[in-house]
RNA sequence: GGACGAGUGGGUGAGCGGUUGAAACCACAUCCCUGCUAAGGAUGCGUAUGGGUAACUGUACCGAGGGUUCAAAUCCCUCCUCGUCCA
């Protein structure tokens, strides 16, 4: 959500700030609107309110003082009237303002470049070159299939597409991953934390996903439980509608949990392999920050993710998102894409966001500061897909004959 | 699934339908006193939002949502959560 009272003051620059994330003027201008009527309807109605109170609290007085009350309660039952209306209006306001307040995505950083889609996203930096291959380079599903370690047809068989088994190199494997992954976030000073993948609605909302991207979500029928589509999710809001120690921040925590999208709209993406799967391991990265600290933590996640991708010895670039592709509640965020010889390009991996106020303001996190409240940043972060790290692996380190090395970090996590 | 009971401010926990936004205690903050492996005293201290340069002040909130009433933390209904007992 962004900061209704920052819009009203400074409406030009934010408006402008938003339309560069392709926001459409009308609908800022709309937003304004709005918040001005629920004011005037919120300022008739307490007016109204304050004069009933009172008169209450007169009444109060007559009885005790054993007076006549009948004048008085004519007075305040006409006064009645005219309240129950005001409120009428002063809710009706409040949720127009709500449908288009939560709606409208977060501010991006000015220094993040213009841009309308993918295609103008900035390269910050390399990392390890791609290897030379002598031979040329299989896709995973090829090399998955041919070891054994993957069988996309059984998946389909007790699900549906976009579902996948791991048999046995290729299930320890993840298994190894996600606990070589968590322990380094560990040594990194993220605390593990365990959490349910099912959340409610206001854990959705908190972090931006609803309202307006409930067909992404799976839904549990007749409930109002989704499956989590990510582990940002239930981290972050751990803390909802907490107010916490500013000696408690910050809080830098790291998750396993599956992951569940619909993948609405993805039709014919990436059909082949596990690069778009209904359901992945992801271990993620959640920071919650004074507003202070948020860039200082920020870049601390960006080089957790790329110095584990580095500490598996795979190739990857580092990606600062345009506007156009920033993410709903995305202020800044910094993708890592791992090279992918077999695809021959750049595959996004990890993604890291500051989402400052948007999310803290929505899911009501806030610190105590020595005379106030004030909103904490929120920070997110994979680190990393885990399906998309063993196709990195797979395509990185294979060999001619179609096996796979690999790499030595990994070791420790497979000698059972 | 059924029967009770409970849900109050950062925590513990009072609270007759009207001067209760809410006692008390703890924690916390500032100050004072004292000076030694302590303690004592004073004051302040919920959240959100509106108005006002400010002092200050309006409104809402006692699990959530409705209702009764001139007036609800207090009465009624529904739901949620947590206990205890029964199946």
């Amino acid at each position: 959500m962004i900061d209704l009272k920052l819009l009203q003051k400074e409406f030009d620059s934010i408006s402008a700030k938003l339309m560069r994330k392709g926001v459409n003027a009308e609908l800022i201008e709309n937003l304004k609107t709005k918040n001005e009527e629920l004011r005037v309807a919120k300022i008739n109605f307490e007016t109204l309110q304050a004069l009933q109170n009172s008169m209450s609290k007169e009444f109060g007085i007559y009885i005790r003082e054993k007076r006549d009350v009948s004048e008085l309660k004519a007075k305040v039952d006409a006064n009645k009237i005219n309240i129950t209306e005001a409120l009428e209006i002063q809710r009706f306001k409040q949720e127009e303002l709500e449908a288009v307040a939560m709606s409208i995505p977060n501010i991006p950083d000015d220094e993040v470049p213009d841009g309308k889609d993918e295609s103008e996203n900035v390269e910050i930096k390399k990392v390890l070159s791609p290897r030379e291959f002598s031979f040329s380079a299989k896709e995973h599903w090829e090399l998955a299939e041919k070891n054994g370690w993957i069988d996309f047809e059984r998946g389909v068989k007790l699900a549906t597409s976009r579902f996948s088994v791991s048999f046995g190199m290729g299930a320890k494997l993840e298994r190894a991953l996600i606990n070589f992954m968590l322990n380094f976030n560990s040594k990194r000073g993220f605390q593990e934390v365990s959490v349910p993948v099912i959340v409610n609605r206001a854990a959705l909302e908190g972090t931006g996903q609803l309202p307006k991207f409930e067909d992404d979500l799976y839904k549990i029928e007749n409930q109002e439980l989704f499956l989590i589509p990510t582990a940002e999710v239930p981290v972050t809001n751990l803390y909802q509608d907490e107010i916490l120690n500013e000696a408690e921040l910050p809080i830098k925590m790291t998750a396993y949990t599956p992951c569940f999208r619909k993948e609405a709209g993805a039709a014919g993406r990436d059909t082949r392999g596990m690069i778009r799967q209904h359901q992945f391991h992801k271990v993620e990265l959640v920071a919650i920050t004074k507003p202070d600290d948020s860039d200082k933590v920020f870049d601390e996640m960006v080089s957790c993710a790329s110095d584990l991708l580095l500490a598996l010895e795979l190739p990857h670039r580092l990606v600062t998102l345009c506007c156009g592709d920033l993410g709903f509640g995305a202020a800044k965020t910094v993708d890592i894409e791992v090279w992918l010889p077999g695809q021959n390009c750049y595959r996004e991996i990890s993604s890291i966001s500051n989402t400052r106020e948007f999310q803290a303001r929505r899911a009501k996190i806030r610190f105590k500061e020595i005379d106030k409240n004030s909103f904490v940043h929120t920070l997110n972060g994979s680190s990393l897909a885990v399906g998309r790290t063993l196709v990195a692996i797979m395509e990185n380190c294979q060999n001619e004959d179609g096996s796979i090395t690999i790499p030595k970090a990994l070791e420790p996590y497979l000698n059972y």
